[in-house]
DNA sequence: ATAATAAAAGACCTGCATATCTTTTATTAT
DNA sequence: ATAATAAAAGATATGCAGGTCTTTTATTAT
């Protein structure tokens, strides 16, 4: 539903978000590493978005990304955009060449509140939004560590 | 979310339910001009739905596809695992490495609703559900004809 | 038996998302 | 000025879903 590419952008946005100010900025490297995603594809995503000014950065010593106050409102939709468009929200589930009510696959019906759920979702929910729930402890945006204290995961050595 | 191979195989068996008996069986070249779709590749699609016993298949003159009483009531959910398997059913839509109550992503609670949702959706209807809601016109298998009567569509020529 | 038909099977091709590697450019500290 | 740093940019590679083409096998009608 949401690409590869999609995903890595929203949540290097949000850990971008809640790791720096306009002082400290933050190097593709370190996001790569905490995130476990590949650094130079990254990069490559993180330019569109700097592109778009959804995030700022500085080349050179001391340089990296950073996001500020005003891009932290942006709604997820934006980014969804800018990366994937935003096709996917007005197109068939069943593939069929267009959406219509008029027209309609089977399971047009649920499919469109989903998909209209979705929309809805990702229309409303900022980036602060996210941030917030990780600083409260409610979410988190790194893999949890499956060697930590060994609950469901199967430990393999 | 549902790869297109899965929705050829889901158009294609709803299809075949529609326009088949046992007696008359319907052929690759008409189910994929029907529905639109590449014949050759569609076959294979329909030899994994053989495989599994889920249409039946006849080779030679008057030989074709075709699937009985018993394999209409076989539920969508079936299918998409076949096809496509049963993994985005749980798992993180934000990327993470497991979706799990204990360690969520920020988007959790929303994703998983429209996730349950969905696999509720498929787990609940059959292959003769949709069938009745083509035969009842109520939805449509096929594309709609844009040259018809011209409602939305923009008429190029 | 023979020819015709249609699915099955296998080999191959294509395009695109994803990923890596290298070179360039901007910035900063010395 | 020089060297070090880090993003930007570009070129190239990889993997896989999707798609095509060809050959084989089973079935049927003659
Ligand atoms: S027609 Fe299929 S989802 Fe609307
Ligand atoms: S952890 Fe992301 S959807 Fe459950």
């Amino acid at each position: 539903m949401l690409s590869k590419s999609c995903i890595y952008a929203l949540r290097s946005i949000v850990f971008i978000a809640h790791h720096t100010t306009t002082e400290f900025k933050i190097g593709i490297k370190e996001i790569a590493r905490e995130l476990e995603l590949p650094a130079h594809y990254l990069g490559k995503i993180l330019q569109q978005l700097t592109k778009h000014s959804i995030i700022q950065s500085v080349k050179g010593p001391n340089g990296g990304f950073s996001i500020d106050e005003k891009s932290q409102k942006i709604k997820l939709i934006t980014i969804i955009g800018v990366i994937d468009g935003l096709d996917f929200f007005n197109s068939c589930g069943f593939g069929l060449k267009e959406c219509s009510k008029e027209h309609p696959c089977p399971l047009h019906d649920n499919f469109k509140i989903y998909r209209d759920g979705l929309l809805d979702l990702f229309s409303s929910k900022s980036i602060l939004d996210m941030v917030s729930k990780i600083e409260d402890g409610n979410a988190f945006i790194q893999n949890a560590n499956l060697y930590e204290t060994g609950k469901k995961s199967i430990k393999k050595y």
